[in-house]
DNA sequence: GTCTATACGCCGATAGAC
DNA sequence: GTCTATCGGCGTATAGAC
């Protein structure tokens, strides 16, 4: 058991094995440098392994490992989704708790988050669906067409509400990402909420 | 005078010569398939240039490319912003003025759009600011600062305002861009606008 | 100013010993 | 299961003719 399990987390199945080591190492450098910039022989080295060949005994190509990293992410993602779907009828705690998570991953797991909302996946996963026909993606839509019907939501395009209130959220954890907001993603979150909530909600307090 | 001035007209200098002609491929290609899958061959059959060698008779290398583009639209932007912000003293209608260009540019100018919105600029000119670090960005939240001051605007972070404002706008055409939203972006321009402008405006009218 | 031809290096990928 | 050693190819970049 080590005591590094800090962007794991999510990073599906913890074990301090080689082919999770590489994972992790990939996964922190296709985030900080992009996946072109980042070549087996980095990979190896910030996984501590002396040769890349070891690398092709636990995956078929690079491209298998963004692969696995995209799978791992999103269908932790799924599952935590599908948990906060489980907990709560209202669209409005729903999404709650869909914003809770990211802006908490943000803080705890980077990485994760640069994956998701900064890095082009279509460039080096092109077979992958980009993030937006994603069945998560697919779920968040859901709820907020449900909202529409259940009278919390404004009668908006569900897309298009979907557009606006994630264009806030993501904006604003995009610009923690890199620095431009400079306090930790939790600090900007009750506001932010707020604004992404109210923009679409049915009865906005307005201010 | 060619007939294709489609994507130009942002692109600087409008001239059918032959380093435009590598730019104006390379923009397509870059927004296309990203900067790291377009090779100078990609770049060279599209500017329909028989050699490779051709395109260090005009640039230095490949980054140089994608450096004069990058300057390109940013100096015409920084232009646009100028000029938009004489035409009126009003954060409303500045603020209009640049929602307003970036439609109409993602309509007649999607390249230009997809390498502001989509590209990671720093993951091939890492020596250059980042889209936020701009002196057009800068610009932004300028006219968002007085708008605070002038009364027009709710008086919250003033960088906040501006990640709300454009996470709103910029993600609206992202999915233009990816076709997520099949329509032409003028049609999503006045709701857009409007939940935008609302969202940090003082008096709003909340629906 | 555009071409043909070619050099060079990096990196992804493989073979095979231990 | 990890290593050493090496291959092959692609893509950047250069030399030099026309």
């Amino acid at each position: 058991m080590d005591q590094d399990i800090d962007n794991t987390q999510i990073a599906a199945d913890i074990q301090a094995d080689t082919p999770n080591e590489i994972l992790l190492a990939a996964l922190k450098l296709f985030a900080e440098k992009g996946y072109f910039n980042t070549s087996l022989g980095d990979i190896a080295k910030a996984a501590d392994i002396k040769a890349t060949s070891t690398i092709y005994q636990h995956f078929g190509d690079k491209q298998a490992i963004a692969l696995k990293l995209y799978e791992s992410i999103f269908d932790n993602l799924n599952v935590s989704i599908d948990e906060i779907r489980r907990k709560s009828q209202k669209s409005s705690e729903q999404l709650h708790g869909i914003v809770d998570l990211f802006f908490k991953l943000t803080d705890d797991a980077p990485y994760i988050m640069q994956f998701l909302l900064v890095l082009n996946t279509s460039e080096f996963l092109p077979k992958q669906n980009p993030i937006l026909e994603t069945p998560a993606f697919a779920k968040v839509v859901k709820i907020i067409q449900s909202g529409i019907r259940a009278g919390e939501i404004r009668n908006i395009d569900p897309i298009l509400a979907t557009t606006y209130f994630f264009g806030i959220i993501n904006n604003t954890l995009r610009m923690v990402l890199n620095g431009e907001l400079d306090k930790k993603a939790e600090v900007y979150q009750p506001q932010t909420w707020l604004a992404a909530w109210n923009l679409i909600a049915k009865k906005s307090t307005c201010f």
